[in-house]
DNA sequence: TACTTGACGCCTG
DNA sequence: ACAGGCGCCAAGT
């Protein structure tokens, strides 16, 4: 019933949560898959928040596969790290093979 | 109530 | 092909 009233930023989570171990999303997906697809970057700043939740950020990136919210994480390369060990090759901050591990909310469901 | 910010994306030069 | 600027939407202050 008060699900009713999850935010925008809630229903991000929801779809972040949902991407499976070893794939990875990006903004315009995630807004895509909500409808906002000129909100991209609402979700972006949604994960500003993720922070207090149980969401793996790391497996959101621009849609260029750059890992442009890395300065976010702690340290300087934990976005990094989180990614390689889940098997996804990122260097130069770029996921490699990244429109192969490309997880589009809206094809998978 | 209004203004500013922001982990993006697309268009134009 | 590359770089820079503008646009959009929601939330916080």
């Amino acid at each position: 019933m008060k699900e009713q009233t999850l935010s925008f930023f809630e229903s991000v989570y929801e779809v972040v949560r949902l991407v499976p171990y070893g794939r990875v999303t990006t903004y315009g997906a995630i807004a895509n898959y909500l409808g906002a697809v000129r909100s991209a970057r609402m979700v972006g700043y949604a994960m500003n928040n993720s922070h207090d939740k149980q969401v793996p950020a790391h497996r959101v990136v621009n849609r260029k596969g750059l890992l442009t919210g890395k300065h976010h994480f702690e340290g300087t390369n934990l976005m990094q790290q989180l990614l390689e060990n889940e098997g996804i090759r990122v260097e130069n901050n770029q996921i490699q093979n990244f429109e192969n591990l490309f997880w589009d909310p809206s094809k998978a469901l």
